[in-house]
Order: structure tokens, then C-alpha cells, then sequence
DNA sequence: ATGTCTTTTTCAAAAAGA
């Protein structure tokens, strides 16, 4: 059986981005494509040209931030949550769910959180305690869950290049870096960094200052595997063409691949 | 403080978010 190949991308608006959406789709080809800041609102999403790349597509839009899209090669997801339970007076489109190609697959973009300290990084805390309470209930599911996205925090300090002039920035502060830990101790596997834990790896490299010419990277785009999944883990990457290609977006496609193949019958 | 890019809005320069 082919492997399945699932992936995270924020686009940082999928209207501008769009040429560079497709020529990825065309190459990479993800069974599926969990999409961050479409800066659109559900209106002015270009579906037909998604459905003509042959995907089927949910999305979780809003007028000029956030909003969060699932893609499914040759289907059509099934929606199973919208929008992070827990607090009926969020209105920041930033969470979606889906079952595709067999997987329970949660796409999110947790806040950033600047300035901090503030009611920004207060709003990135909460969302983040929402996750941690919503992804207990996968975490121990029978299922294979897969919880991907723009995580919006640089777990340890070997996933920035350096980290001197983040040290106030809300992706590296303690209170960031523990709930992301809190998170994982549910049973999750950081996907990227089990496959490569000896790698320095980025997923994103800010506008600014010729970063993603000197390398100058971040860590913050992130696919979690509940305990059903991780052994079917068989690689993890992050597409670094695409951050070099014209009107890039910020951050680059990261993915992994997995055997879905039935698990073997044991041996008599 | 700055750097850059995207979106929005009294339609075109500037604000805001990242």
C-alpha cells in the first residue's frame, strides 16, 4: 500500500499565495494539506481552482486574518469539529477537524501571542489550555489522530538558529514552551523531531533582515501523532523549495509520511 | 527600534498583525 502523505503549510494568504499553493500541490502531491492564514473570508477562497488541483476541501475562513483550511487528494474530508471547544465567545477562526483518508486529522494555528506580556499572549495561553484539553480526548482514542499546524512556538533552543534576539518573543517564553510540553505528555509524537533528533530544522523564516538567506530559521510548524499513529511514522520533512520560490510564503510545507497498511497478523 | 509582507480602507497612503 502507497504510504500517506500529510502535510501543514501557512500560507499567509491564500489569494496572493495561490500560484505557489498549486505549483506545491502539482509537485508534492499530499494525500492531505492542512492550510494556516488564508487572510480570506469563506466568499473569496479560490475553491474552484483547489478542486481543479483535484482536493477536495473544508475551510474555516474569516475577512483578513487567521482561518484555516483541510485539502484531501481525490476526496472530500468530513468535518468532524469546528472551531476549538471551550470558550463559545472565540471568534478567531483558528481550528478545524477532519476525518480523510482514514485519519482523524486536527489542523490548527495557535496564536501567536505579541506582544507579551499582554492580552495577546493571555489569549495564546488560554487557546493553548483549550488544545491541551481537547487533544486529551484524542490522545488515548483507538484512532489514528494526527494534530498539525502552525504551532507558534519554538520548543527548545535547538530549533531556532539562535536565540538572542527572540528571547522576549512570545513563540520562545517558558510559559509557551511548557504547555507545548504539557501537550506532548498526553503520548504525542513531535513527528519532525523523532525522525530527526540530531537535525537542526526549520519550518519558518520571518521577512525580515535576509533571514531565510542566511538560514535563519524557526521550528514552529508542528505534526503531532497520538500513540495509534506514531509507529506508522515512516518519514518527516519540510519542503524548503517552496520558501525559495517568488512572493514565497514565510513558512515552507512541513510533512510526514505514513505506512497505513494494515498492522500484521502475529506470527503462529 | 528596526526590518518585510499582507490585508483593509473614505481609492491610496497608512494602519495593523505577524
Amino acid at each position: 500500500m502507497k504510504n500517506l502523505k500529510l502535510a501543514t503549510f501557512n500560507v499567509n494568504g491564500i489569494r496572493t499565495r495561490l500560484p505557489q499553493l498549486l505549483e506545491w500541490l502539482r509537485k508534492e502531491s499530499p494525500d492531505v494539506a492542512c492550510l494556516q492564514e488564508l487572510k480570506a473570508h469563506n466568499e473569496t477562497l479560490p475553491l474552484a481552482e483547489i478542486r481543479e488541483a483535484g482536493y477536495g476541501a473544508i475551510w474555516h475562513g474569516q475577512r483578513s486574518w487567521n482561518g484555516v483550511a483541510i485539502l484531501s487528494k481525490g476526496s472530500q474530508p468530513i468535518e468532524t469539529l469546528r472551531g476549538l471547544p471551550g470558550d463559545p465567545s472565540d471568534e478567531q477562526s483558528r481550528y478545524l477537524e477532519a476525518a480523510v483518508h482514514g485519519v482523524i486529522v486536527g489542523c490548527l494555528y495557535l496564536p501567536n501571542g505579541n506582544p507579551q506580556p499582554g492580552p495577546k499572549f493571555d489569549y495564546k495561553l488560554s487557546w493553548f489550555e483549550r488544545l491541551i484539553t481537547h487533544a486529551q480526548t484524542h490522545a488515548g482514542s483507538g484512532h489514528p489522530v494526527v494534530l498539525a499546524g502552525d504551532y507558534n512556538v519554538v520548543p527548545t533552543d535547538f530549533d531556532i538558529y539562535d536565540p538572542r534576539s527572540w528571547l522576549k518573543d512570545a513563540l520562545l517564553q517558558p510559559e509557551s514552551r511548557e504547555r507545548y510540553q504539557r501537550l506532548l505528555s498526553q503520548g504525542w509524537t513531535d513527528a519532525i523531531r523523532a525522525k530527526h533528533p540530531q537535525e537542526r530544522i526549520y519550518t519558518f523564516w520571518d521577512y525580515f533582515r535576509k533571514h531565510w538567506e542566511r538560514n535563519a530559521g524557526l521550528r514552529i510548524d508542528h505534526l503531532l501523532l497520538n500513540p495509534v499513529v506514531a509507529p506508522r511514522l515512516v518519514d518527516a520533512g519540510v519542503d524548503t523549495w517552496v520558501r525559495a520560490l517568488e512572493k514565497a510564503s514565510d513558512h515552507a510545507p512541513t510533512w510526514i509520511t505514513l505506512d497505513m497498511s494494515p498492522a500484521k497478523r502475529p506470527a503462529r
